[in-house]
DNA sequence: CATGAATGAGGGTTCATTCAT
DNA sequence: GATGAATGAACCCTCATTCAT
């Protein structure tokens, strides 16, 4: 039984992140389990509430963009890991919906606020930017708030606008060229 | 009975524009109608459907914004003026939602896309582009398209995380940085 | 249109009124809906709540046999009348469902307590007692906690069991010898 | 495995006991689950059905409140045990919840009428009355289905309206009055 | 024309019961 | 035998839209 829910866990999980990815935080749960092929009292088992799985799923995914942070963190060039993390998170926010509201870090809890992303994403943007701006190539004087407003506000424009590959490298190079040490 | 339904028109309008302005794009009908004074029957007879209602409004805050751009075409400061503008329209949508979303041409019309901001908007912006570019102060190479992304981020940025206005010009003096000629 | 409207609460009403007898306090909205002929958004109009609904009922139930103490306040024999009314409440209890409740004071709003009959009802319970009282035919130390507790339990004992005519006049019976002065 | 199975059983019913005295009949199957510390389904293994369940609760409740009428069918007073019996059960009602339906014989199995307590406690309370009629304390007149009536309202009302001691015993010093012989 | 009452699909959630493990 | 995960009907309630008045 433990192998089956666990299966059916996961297969929650992942019907509703493409759900979610496809039509952003106002899915429904009973959407949800149909993708998922199962009851909707399933989804209520693992999770107790819509608030809760989503949630779950955001969670998920911003700790897996932060873990992704990993080898950044040790890369030769700090300065071109700084801005590839950045491109990432921005990547990622054009082809999975509510990504960009969880670095928003609103719609889901309203408290959070504007650094309400994760610990583990935060710190992971810090101690990237840390490094860049150590080695030199990114402005001494840009701050997190700055920054996480910036990121913030390119992974909403992505995902709304849905940017294709292109116009997402033109417009985070004019943003990266204002975040340049000169 | 021609000045009173142009009359209901305006009130309509006019509440759902402050509704909209607080409460954003998830406004109600009948929240609409209560501002308004009016009865439902009312505003289905002036707008087929929610969906019109709001872009009616939207077209309309961007209108009247493209319109404020006016002196600004004929300022002594094309550069200025550029910048000046911009920060408008950020600082409009952090005070009033669901603008962020009409600039981003999104979420009421998908089909509008990255430029479906009305005509005149985009008009306006291209027009203080290219004399902030012809004097100087606008690196050559800014498209519209990556200048309209920015500016759409920048919107839903503001808008979402209420960037105050502290905020607002620490950011946007980083993009605008990025946009400058060197 | 307020004729219709009022229509339809009326409507709304009888076929609450009607299942409530019925079926009890567990009645689905869905169930009334279906009864009245109406649309389940047409009962929230009126109601804006399930237990608004069904309070409103329950109300008018007590309110209109409070009022039909009136003649009996008046009455020759004041002591028939006080049995004759209680005697009522009963009757109507075994007859409609959730009335017993109302007079129970409970269900519907647990911190009613014990008298939480509406004042009315209580009121005219307390009259008929004091005129009974001073003619002689009920115990002068009869109190109004004990007797709304006597009847509240004949009213639950009448629904719950569905009491016929008989088994009611030889129950209260025993329970009016037990009131009478000696 | 017999055992086992016992075991289980009787701790399934000791806990559906315990919710049902606190919470009613409208006690959720996982409570009782969680409080026998045992899977939902050892329940359904004992008992086919909630229904089941809660009617094996209440007819062994009856059973031991029937047995508990042992000494009163030999007491010296006959009268004083019979009403000390009346008293009894209807003090149970007033601690734990249900066991008044069941001294109803109603809301469980609605077919089970009146009489519908168990055969046990129905034949105790038949012989306790008869002694205490025959001492002369009781109205002579008195019959079963009256009695039964009456101690089922009392049940209802006590647990209903939460009747502490001194209520109970003025309420039933009146009822009981009733039943005395003149 | 204006009104707002009516509609009903759809939303989140609960829970008795079944059945794979 | 025991477990508890899965199911899905049912519940209460909201809201865009229609249409009788």
């Amino acid at each position: 039984m433990r192998a089956d829910a666990e299966r059916n866990r996961v297969r929650v999980l992942e019907a509703a992140e493409e759900v979610l990815a496809r039509d952003g935080l106002a899915v429904s749960m009973r959407a949800v389990a149909e993708r998922a092929g199962v009851g909707l009292g399933t989804i209520y088992r693992h999770f107790p509430t819509r608030e809760a799985l989503l949630q779950a799923i955001v969670v998920e995914r911003v700790r897996r963009l932060a873990e992704s942070a990993g080898p950044l963190l040790v890369a030769a060039d700090p300065v071109e890991a700084f801005f590839a993390f950045l491109t990432r998170v921005v990547d990622v926010s054009a082809r999975k919906k509510a990504l960009a509201d969880a670095v928003s870090g609103a719609g889901l809890d309203p408290k959070e606020g504007l650094g309400g992303i994760g610990g583990d994403m935060r710190a992971a943007i810090e101690a990237l930017l840390l490094r860049a701006q150590t080695a030199g190539g990114v402005r001494a004087d840009l701050r997190m708030p700055e920054l996480l407003a910036l990121l913030s506000a390119a992974c909403l424009g992505a995902e709304r606008n849905q940017w294709d590959d292109a116009l997402r490298d033109r417009t985070l190079d004019l943003i990266f060229d204002g975040l340049r040490a000169r």
